[in-house]
DNA sequence: ATAAAGTACTTTATAATTTAAAGTACAATC
DNA sequence: GATTGTACTTTAAATTATAAAGTACTTTAT
């Protein structure tokens, strides 16, 4: 069953920044942009293309509102998302564990 | 411990291709370009192009033969290229691991 | 014998993606 | 009221990936 196949792989999710970011939503209810920026440890340019890209396939959602009069973006993974991410993790298993 | 920082996964290892050619190469002693092209499903062009990428971090060594009069390149993957995968492994697990 | 097709790659050009820099629209502070 | 800060978005530049074309043969068919 070793299969080789990188095909394989969600392009979508395989992406460090995706990948960190999916991992952590899969993780909690819902988090903030900054939440999110300062966990993955990357700029606001490069979060905010990258969570474009997630919630364009529809893996991920967003909410906007103000609090405290400030901007607040609150994502959360939809079900699509958490079923990408499974099948994602399953076939990266498939291809590393010998 | 469930750190989400991206930049912890070895970017020349994180590339679905190179993922799936250093998963072969730990798998086997040695493998020759036909045989990886087949098992990753790749073209000549973005094998030969990958594989040189992980030759050059030294990950992975080349010898270069002639068998029945036909050039043969065959791909081995150094203690450094172990290490790195093995590292590699652990903090994919870190990160997708809840 | 020679032309066509195949093998094992490498190189190059184009497309896609990532990253970094600059920009917007406020709010808070000095 | 001018500067600094927050929460992003947009655009441009750099990097990377893929596909197409090229090289140096060997094999097979005509």
């Amino acid at each position: 069953m070793s299969e080789f196949d990188y095909q394989q792989l969600d392009d979508t999710i395989h992406s460090r920044i995706r990948l960190a970011i999916m991992a952590l939503l899969v993780s909690v209810e819902s988090a903030t942009f900054v939440y999110i920026r300062e966990k993955v440890k990357t700029s606001d340019g490069n979060l905010s293309v990258h969570i474009r890209k997630l919630e364009d396939v529809k893996y991920v959602s967003s909410t906007k509102k103000f609090v405290d009069r400030k901007p607040v973006t609150t994502y959360k993974i939809s079900k699509l998302g958490h079923q990408a991410f499974e099948e994602y993790v399953n076939r990266l298993s498939e291809l590393i564990i010998q």
